[in-house]
DNA sequence: TGTAAAAGTTAGATATTCCTAACAATTTTT
DNA sequence: AAAAATTGTTAGGAATATCTAACTTTTACA
């Protein structure tokens, strides 16, 4: 069984060398600032982690996860996500409130009460800030997913999510936007970033309030892998 | 901010001073002997919780709870038993199942969550194993409540609630005994504490192994107070 | 009331996780 | 390629929470 200390320099791998996904390694440095400890203390635990066969490592030379050490890690994530899932939909937290909360309910341990509550909160696929859920096995989808005001115009997409914000769903709603739909962006105004979508059979101009809030996969791509 | 074993401390100082009110103070064996530690372990966290006027203690002398103490104590049972009828009554674990995790999720402090899981919760009086919950300031219904070792022949009693050991609630759930349910004690031999009792259209042996962890209440009693 | 048993304390050790300060290796720059 | 900057390691120390072993105080009883 880990430590809290040791699940929280796991969570703290995948999110550097998964997630950030520009290198699967990383020095002790870039980890300790990650952490918010100094490089002395990083140094020591990667040791012991590398007894534990949680990462590779060498003296002098990056640290990189162990299949054992994603897991161990990616179960942490799930488990944070699933918490922040449950704070926000059936306890009303609004979505700045759950990250504190969820890094002390992450590490408790039980399987069946984690498979439990993602069973009562309806298998969710994403977490409050749209950020995916790792599944049971440690996967997770990572479509290569984009916020509707990075996208390009002229494509289609299709939403996948929203930030889990009140307001954002309000107004998607009063604009009969909805998840699953394809959209196209037809113009964005360099100067303010409004942009015109089209969908279905309409058309509406949004501002990067709401751009920025609301993920998008190519229409043509499966919500498994995707290079798009 | 306490401790998670400053926490335990004086959750079982409640539990011995309180709860099991036959006095208001406890010795450092006693104490050490319930929360499964050495005397030598426990003596020195007392001398620490004094510091922190958590608990009133003199060198050689008995243990007992401040105000102050009392509350913390309180608090961490508060939260004990709110995630105890979260995990039985939403998450569907059986009532042998919620002590162990909730020995866990009971450390995790935000005032806001807790009370937002009361509310959730729809503001339960009782947690899964019929034990009073705790209110925001601390207080607790105690019922009048006696073990079924104790009661007389004859009449009947109503099962309120049941020592937290997860072999009595298996041994229970086997024999198709219930909280809530009506027994009425048939007989019971002086020699080795062997009882007959009855409920439902069943009648079953049991020792005081049993009849030790089971508290009751006379049948026409309210849940609130009694004083039969 | 004196002694034995029970209860409680202290001292010294271990493990975990963090720190600072000094040092060593590696990488970058000139 | 040497010096400077960055990066990483080691040694030694602190806090927390536990242990064992030896010792002391209190209580019980004969």
């Amino acid at each position: 069984m880990l430590s809290f200390t040791e699940e929280n320099y796991l969570k703290a791998l995948v999110e550097l060398t998964v997630f950030d996904a520009d290198s699967d390694e990383v020095g002790v440095n870039a980890l300790a600032s990650n952490l918010d400890l100094k490089p002395a203390t990083v140094s020591d635990m990667v040791r012991k982690l590398k007894e534990k066969s949680l990462v590779n490592y060498e003296k002098y030379g990056k640290v990189s996860l162990t299949n054992e050490g994603r897991f161990m890690g990616m179960m942490v994530i799930r488990r944070h996500r699933l918490w922040e899932t449950f704070l926000s939909s059936k306890l009303d937290f609004s979505w700045d409130e759950v990250h504190e909360l969820a890094e002390e309910l992450e590490h408790i341990h039980s399987k069946k009460l984690i498979n439990r509550l993602d069973e009562f909160l309806d298998f969710p696929k994403f977490d409050p800030h749209g950020d995916a859920i790792p599944n049971k096995k440690g996967e997770i989808l990572l479509p290569s997913r984009k916020t509707l005001s990075e996208i390009e115009v002229g494509k289609s997409y299709r939403i996948i999510s929203v930030r889990d914000q009140i307001d954002v769903l309000q107004y998607m709603d009063r604009i009969k936007l909805k998840i699953n739909q394809e959209v196209t962006i037809d113009h964005r105004e360099e100067f303010d970033g409004l942009t015109t979508i089209s969908y279905g059979k309409q058309t509406s101009i949004v501002s990067p309030k709401l751009t920025e809030n609301i993920f998008v996969v190519c229409s043509t791509c499966s919500k498994a892998k995707c290079s798009c």
